[in-house]
DNA sequence: AATTTGGACAACCGCCGCATT
DNA sequence: GAATGCGGCGGTTGTCCAAAT
């Protein structure tokens, strides 16, 4: 059956954009917006460009407030803690990162934070917030890892795959390395590991009062102190803010009211989403946030 | 100085989900 | 309910440039 092209791209302008054509996409935009439809905006922007292109150029550069390169510590600690848990989904991750675009998130993590978490493995650098969270003492040597990760479904170890599900797999064996999990169930948590905990190599087990949700998702409680707040980084996540800024997220991959979120999140291990929907009680009760390619 | 190599970033491609017809 | 159109997303490729040889 297929679809038509958006554009015809034997006549369409391909490869780097110019500055007079920024220009114009930029005066364009600033003065009627984009009109919701990009298909037709190149045309009447004077632009020989795609509607994607054009949309793509205005998102990713030359749209206001963008920021480029000098990504901190904790924003590398935010993308390595979401990666972690729901994997390669940049847009999701870059909207939590103000000023950033998923283009932007998803170059800077295949181009550097993917060695740096690599490298993490083994200690890569001194002191500092995000440094602690890579060298937080991980219990497993690097060819344990990696034959963690071979063993596990078809999956390599730490190399995109094609879809969310396999790409989690892999993910999981990242976050083992990144964030050690509780011994007692070692293929269904995800820990998000606390700087004031880097003096702590050994983790928490999950504590008996855990609860479980319907979700799947383990709550410790905080009343029984068996986790502490201080035993999760939110507090860096957060940089000083009282409620987690993560609960619509996390709500919605929970299914938890932001408000229990927001209460209750410093104290969850958050669980592996792709194992858990792997898992045949899930087969056919995809969590939101997840996509349906299921390879 | 010339060439090679690798990193960083921009841009493209193809697929998917959703809304509309 | 099926077909269509569009926006959005993630993976991949292309290009530029600096460092290394």
């Amino acid at each position: 059956m297929g679809r038509a092209p958006c554009c015809d791209k034997a006549s369409v302008k391909k490869g780097p954009w110019s500055p007079e054509e920024d220009a114009k996409l930029k005066a364009y935009i600033e003065e009627n917006g984009t009109g919701g439809n990009w298909i037709a905006l190149p045309q009447k922007a004077g632009l020989n460009r795609c509607g994607k292109s054009c949309r793509l150029r205005w998102l990713n550069y030359l749209r206001p407030d963008i920021k480029h390169g000098g990504y901190t510590e904790q924003e590398d600690h935010i993308i390595c803690s979401l990666y972690s848990s729901i994997g390669s989904r940049w847009s999701i991750i870059a909207s939590k990162l103000p000023g950033r675009t998923d283009n932007d998130v998803k170059n800077y993590w295949n181009t550097k934070l993917k060695k740096k978490a690599m490298g993490a493995v083994q200690p890569p650098r001194g002191a500092g917030a995000g440094a602690r969270a890579f060298s937080a003492a991980p219990a497993t040597p690097p060819d344990t890892v990696q034959s963690q990760c071979t063993s596990s479904a078809q999956a390599p170890a730490l190399s995109p795959a094609s879809s969310s599900v396999t790409s989690s797999s892999g993910d999981a064996c990242f976050a083992t390395t990144m964030y050690p999990q509780p011994t007692t169930s070692p293929q269904q948590y995800i820990r998000f590991d606390a700087p004031a905990a880097a003096s702590q190599t050994e983790l928490p087990p999950v504590p008996p009062t855990a609860t479980v949700t319907p979700d799947g998702c383990n709550w410790a409680s905080t009343e029984a102190g068996a986790v502490s707040l201080d035993d999760v980084f939110l507090g860096e996540l957060t940089a000083g803010e009282q409620l987690f800024p993560y609960a619509d997220l996390f709500s919605s991959f929970t299914g938890l009211p932001e408000s229990k979120a927001n209460l209750e999140l410093s104290a969850c291990y958050f669980p592996n989403m792709a194992e858990m929907w792997a898992a045949s009680d899930h087969a056919h009760a995809k969590p939101q946030g997840l996509c349906n390619t299921l390879t």
